[in-house]
Order: C-alpha cells, then sequence, then structure tokens
DNA sequence: AACCAAGTGGAGTGACCTATCCGCTTATGC
DNA sequence: GCATAAGCGGATAGGTCACTCCACTTGGTT
C-alpha cells in the first residue's frame, strides 16, 4: 500500500534494533526448541520463558502463532523441499524415492513440531504453503519416473505421501519413547506396499511392552 | 477392604436412586454422542451440558475422565474383541484377517473418540485393559492361522496391527471430511503389505483438493 | 404424611491460556 | 551527550478448563 516506505529494504518494514534483532532469534531459537519436543500446541507463555523475555515481545514481534510457526520452521520446509528435488534428480528414481520418503518420515520422529507442520494447513502462511507445493511437484515427477522405472507401482498416487506422513505422525504422537522404532516399521510396510516388487526389507517390530507402555497416558488431566 | 458391605451385590456398592440412575444413562449417552464427534479431549462440562445435567452430577458419579470413557467405550471394545474372536474362527483366516483390519479401522473412522480409545495406554481401567488382551490374543491366533495359510506373510508382527491403528487414528485426526476416504487407502496400502501376493485391490486415493482442504486449520487459535 | 439420606445444580476456586496495556529502559542518530 | 522513538517486561483483562462446596430438592421407606 504505501510506496516505498524508506530505502531500498522492503522485506521488513524497518530495520530491528539491534538487541530487538537478539531477542527475535532467541524467540526463534527457543521455539525451535520448544516445538520440537512439545509440537505446536506449545504455549506462547512457555516460549517467551524459554527465550528469556516477556511475554510481550513475543507477541509484539510475532502478533500470531502462524507468524513463530512460519520463522521457526521456514528452513526446515526449505531442506524438505531441497530434498524433494535432490531426490527427483537422483540417479535412480525408486532410490530416490525410497530415500525421500524414509528421510521426511525420520525427520518427523525426530521433530514432534515439524511432524505436524508437515500435515497441517497453513491458512494465511504462503511462505510454508509455496515450499510445500515445490516439494509436492518436485515428488509427482519423481513418482513419474519410478514408475517408469518399472519399481514403483502405477497405482501409487502423489496422495499417498500426505496420507502417509499423517499416518506417521500419528504414530509418534501415539506413542512416546518407542515412536521412532514404530515409525520406521510403518514406513517399511508401506515401502513394501508402494514397491512393484513388494521385496523391501522390513525394520523389527518394537516390542509389545515398549509400544504399549509407550503410549501416551491420557490426553487431558492425569486421574488421580 | 471392608468386609462384604452389605448384601451379595458387590459390583455396585449401593443401587442408585432410580433418578440418580436414569441421569447417570444421559450422561453416558451424551458422552457416547459427545465422544464421537470430538474425540476423548471434549470437555466435562459440555458433556454435562449436553445430558441436561449439573456439572456437579457428573463429577459425582465420574470421579475422574477415565471412569466415563469407560462407561462409554465398554460395549465398543467388548464388540471389538467379538469381532477379533470371529475373525480368529472364521473359514479362511486371511478373509477374517483383512476383514477385521477393515472393520476395526472403519469404527475409527466414524468414531473420533473410538479412534483414540484404541491407541491410547488406560492407565487403571482394567475392564478395557482385558478387552484389549483378549482381542489382541484372538488376533495373534488368527496371525497364526494365517501364515500357516501362506496368505499372511511371515514377517508380519502382532504389533502390526496396533501400528496401522495409531497411523489411522492420525490421518483420521489430521484431516476432517476427506477423512473416510484417506483411511481406507491407507488401510488398503497396509493390506498390501501385509498380504504374501502383494495383489490386494487399492481403493481410489482422495483427490488433492479434499485432501489438502479437510486437513484442520491450526492446532490452536484461529490466526487473525 | 413425614422423615432423611441420597441426589441435585450452580456458584466458586484455582490453574493455565492468549492477548493487550502502559510506565520504564535503552539503542541510535544527531 | 542528549533527545527520542523503539523496545521492553510485568500487570492485567478475559477466556476455558477441571474440580469442589453447599444450600436446596426429592425419591423411597416407614
Amino acid at each position: 500500500m504505501e510506496p516505498s516506505s524508506e530505502s531500498g529494504m522492503c522485506k521488513r518494514a524497518r530495520r530491528l534494533r539491534s538487541d530487538a534483532e537478539q531477542n527475535r532469534d532467541r524467540i526463534v531459537e527457543a521455539a525451535r526448541k520448544v516445538y520440537r519436543r512439545e509440537g505446536l500446541s506449545a504455549s506462547m507463555a512457555g516460549i517467551a520463558r524459554a527465550a528469556g523475555v516477556g511475554i510481550a515481545t513475543l507477541f509484539r514481534r510475532f502478533p500470531t502463532r502462524m507468524d513463530l510457526i512460519t520463522a521457526v520452521f521456514e528452513d526446515a520446509m526449505q531442506r524438505n523441499r531441497d530434498a524433494a528435488v535432490a531426490a527427483r534428480d537422483a540417479e535412480s528414481a525408486w532410490e530416490g524415492f525410497r530415500g525421500y520418503v524414509e528421510t521426511v518420515c525420520a525427520l518427523q520422529a525426530a521433530n514432534r513440531g515439524f511432524a505436524e507442520v508437515l500435515t497441517m494447513n497453513y491458512g494465511t502462511a504462503k511462505v510454508l504453503e509455496r515450499q510445500r507445493q515445490e516439494a509436492f511437484e518436485a515428488f509427482t515427477e519423481l513418482i513419474g519416473r519410478a514408475k517408469r522405472e518399472g519399481r514403483l507401482r502405477e497405482d501409487f498416487s502423489p496422495e499417498d505421501l500426505p496420507i502417509l506422513l499423517m499416518a506417521n505422525a500419528g504414530v509418534l504422537g501415539a506413542v512416546g519413547d518407542a515412536g521412532a522404532a514404530a515409525s520406521k516399521r510403518l514406513v517399511g510396510q508401506m515401502l513394501r506396499a508402494f514397491s512393484e516388487s513388494g521385496s523391501e526389507p522390513l525394520p523389527p517390530a518394537p516390542s509389545p511392552k515398549e509400544l504399549f507402555r509407550g503410549m501416551v497416558r491420557q490426553r487431558r488431566s492425569g486421574g488421580s
């Protein structure tokens, strides 16, 4: 709306004061840690505390939760996009496919926030939306190659990837410690289903004990 | 602790007054509806309101959330157990297996609360724990039969079922309207992975539009 | 009909959350 | 060095939640 507010730098309306810039970074860094552990529903107050700043500072810099999420996960989403592009250009399409799927699911396992970001709808966050779109397009091209290679089943659909990501996030969210093992197992099974030969090796199943004992206790209220 | 409080009836300490009994039933019925739609994190106050009783009445009858969950889902869990036993005794082990997996996943799709109940750890709710245990044991026997039949892959593990249930719950939780279609697709892929021949038919993938548009907006706070 | 324990609803408590207001502090340009 | 706008953080408003307390009501029994 306003025509060229000051100098050429139009990305940020005005340069931040140096201490403010530092606080911003501290907030993003703290949020990164908290989101990784607790997921996107982590409280704003908790993030501010972890960053060592007041609540107001957080809200001044990131008026909506989505602004913070965008700032935190922009680079992870970029790496995801780059991984998809690299897979698309890999020598063996199937190896690229398998590697990409395993990688992104492992990233989900390592970062609860990222697992949720990958499976949510970013209403207004155009940056994340574009990154996902680009990754998705690269992945779709990869699918074509892998099918022509004869290694990926013909009826595989691009939508099977987001479905797998949502499924994987579900497993990771439902089971705590044994999450990584269960996730690997799920991904292994899915890759088998995707592969034309169906002869993919399968990671070991987690033991019943770690699986059941790892399940999150209750959704709410720890019951006397 | 107390030796034989009064009469032989030791299941309920004392018979409820008739109006109290009626209120109890209304609460359970209301909770059934609310849990189905909103999942287990539905608020207690909302359930009381839906039942047309005061909050105190709800808490007097069901001191912890788990007590209410148990009362609501005991019969669904029993039906689940019965389905597993029936599948175990089915003529074709593979058909029993496939049918049971599809059935329980469809039940999850139809009932958000049940989807969560199937993937959680019931700390003190011994009834639910026993029902799950019995279902799990029947299912484990079924697995043996299906493997001997040569239709189920040798490396299938009983733990793959809970993993699938958690995955399915994740898909259903992440996507709203298109949940059923995405869930069916997931189950189809998994059954392919489980089957020795790998020639299971695959339900159609949901369209990208309904899949992405169906994704839940945000975890919290609807962004300005 | 009268008694009363069992039952009831709603106000109240305290915890936690997002989000804003406002008086004080400080980095920066001159 | 000084003026001042930018930035700061704590207090606070206003929401939701689980859960309790208590004065009143009512079903069942005699």
